[in-house]
DNA sequence: GCCACGTCCTGTATCGTCACCACGCCAGCA
DNA sequence: TGCTGGCGTGGTGACGATACAGGACGTGGC
């Protein structure tokens, strides 16, 4: 059932069939219609594969993120697929496990141009790695590990947010904020951005910063974020508050807190980051810092198309985009 | 860069380089390695569109669930994308939005080709659409809507959890357990399943149905969850207990309950279906039923793959499997 | 010396599509 | 009448890989 098949029964030549198929002019409808009868007589699909091959693309992109099943990546999967859907583009889903590895091997089956573009969430590579991001083919990095990298970039306001959420705090009253923070792997990954936008905080207050009263943690799951908020609670620290690096640890340390027997946001007031839809749900309710998911979205796979559009040697600067963002406060920090 | 380029570094026929790429035997170690050598001097990749024509097979499956976000869907994509990792597939992901729509689309996709297979969560298609199913390539149904279809088929034990899931309510001491049931469109969906699963339950502890403590919602989200929990508890029905169709639902009713100043597990107990991984992060922690995700998710993988084996003719009869589960107790029904 | 067999490698023929260019036809115009 | 130019259509030839058949060579048995 070859585009040859469908020619021969409609008594055309097979590019006229192929002009059909593509919605190219130049055929008389009553050809057209001949064609289409044709196509659907035979139930004639095209074959994708050949098609790929002669066009030298796949109209699908990569989209690689430490794990879909992480509300965050969910979230932003669901955006970016709704997206690319409207340029034409289908998704595939890497999941790279958080490590360098993965990204390394998401990048090696986009150089396999088995995808026309990739958006890769880092959160192994750093920028030593750099240099592997310069290759020729469309890649946008979703993240924070890379900036000033030889491709385009779109970030959250990590500092500037963390910032605004220490100081919601500190707004609402509390003196002693902790801070549970995620693995920091080298200066520029969200952790220890966010981290610095926490310290400014402090310091624009005129607050005394407590090594005491941070957490880390080395993975940005509920789990460790509960066992962090229990940790603190079982420290003698004393806090009043606790910003948390993502929203996912900060629903965590909720549980973790009720677990060591304070109240939110009575005993001590939360604050979390990236505003998922969960939020809004808990009890009780979570305040959040919130980037513009969709804006992101559609910017990354915007610089993805326009790459995949430039013809190889008019190469365009890298872009850099950071997302505005704004603070939502719920009935954690009430 | 051309596997033509490649054996004329290596001085080698493009079959050889091919047999070196695709680690088949009969090549001397001295000539693989020359070859070797020259895909590394060259930076050469494989082509893989240009493989795929040939083969016939993509390397990749796709997954068609309604939406990505809902935590359910996001840590069952997780799991397959492990499997299918294992049987070196790849896996993309279409949004169906829960429409007929949206998996017709996906069913079509698949029907080009694009994928080797399809695994197909089904939530519009009913009965009515088996005829649709009757395709030539390997097709899995996730889900509830279609049985006795013409393709295999990985099901929940909706009915038998829904009872256990009731049950616990009733062992637990509750006497008036409501429903939260999602939109309702045929026989034999997730709702209706879990609904039948319920009347069981009542049935058997010789207890009145009261049509007044089900709580109907058109999508199964955390908002229409918290908005049916409210209704409920406005609605001076009176109930003591609430068993939700999956646990996003489950975790809106939490938030509702609290809206409408009920204690849980005090006042009202609540369980839910799926067990997500936020159940047991929430204040309180969410009772569930859980079912064997890991099993069901290579189970399908399983099936798709056995089928990408068959040779056109020999094709198997459809299979069906139904996960076995457990109850999981934790505080919301305490 | 001859044949059979296994190993290692090669030549050729597609896979199904679309880009490119050519061509016939007709209207409009000088 | 002959020329131009746009429209509708077709012929040819890659795109880059692999399937298949088979050849060259070396080894061992008789």
């Amino acid at each position: 059932m070859t585009i040859q098949d469908v020619a021969k029964a409609a008594g055309v030549s097979p590019m006229t069939v192929s002009h059909v198929i593509n919605d190219h002019p130049h055929v008389r409808t009553e050809t057209r219609e001949r064609v289409l009868r044709a196509i659907e007589e035979l139930d004639y699909r095209v074959n994708v594969a050949a098609r790929n091959l002669r066009t030298g693309r796949t109209g699908t992109i990569g989209l690689a993120v430490p794990e879909i099943d992480r509300p965050y990546y969910g979230q932003l999967a669901a955006e970016i697929i709704k997206v690319a859907a409207g340029h034409h583009l289908r998704v595939a889903i890497e999941q790279t496990g958080a490590s360098r590895e993965g990204e390394l091997a998401a990048l090696a089956l986009s150089r396999n141009r088995l995808y026309d573009g990739l958006i890769l969430s880092t959160v192994g590579l750093g920028p030593a790695d750099t240099d592997l991001l310069r290759v020729d083919h469309p890649v946008v990095i979703l993240g924070e590990r890379i900036f000033d990298g030889p491709v385009d970039h779109v970030a959250m306001p990590n500092s500037a947010g963390a910032r605004a959420a220490t100081r919601h705090l500190l707004e609402r009253g509390c003196r002693r904020v902790a801070l549970i923070d995620g693995p920091q792997r080298g200066e520029v990954d969200v952790s220890s951005l966010r981290y610095d936008g926490y310290r400014e905080a402090l310091d624009e207050a005129g607050l005394p910063f407590d090594p005491a009263l941070v957490a880390p943690i080395e993975q940005l799951t509920m789990e460790r974020g509960a066992a962090a908020a229990r940790r603190l609670a079982g420290s003698g620290a004393g806090f009043d508050g606790v910003f948390c690096v993502t929203d996912t640890v900060a629903l965590g340390a909720l549980r973790g807190l009720a677990d060591s027997g304070l109240r939110v946001p009575d005993d001590v007031k939360v604050i979390g980051f990236d505003n998922i839809a969960e939020g809004a749900y808990s009890v009780p309710s979570l305040s959040s810092i919130d980037p513009d998911h969709a804006l992101m979205a559609g910017t990354a796979v915007g610089f993805l198309v326009k790459r995949m559009a430039e013809k190889g040697a008019a190469r365009q600067a890298p872009r850099e985009f950071v997302s505005p963002f704004s603070l939502v406060a719920r009935e954690s920090t009430g």
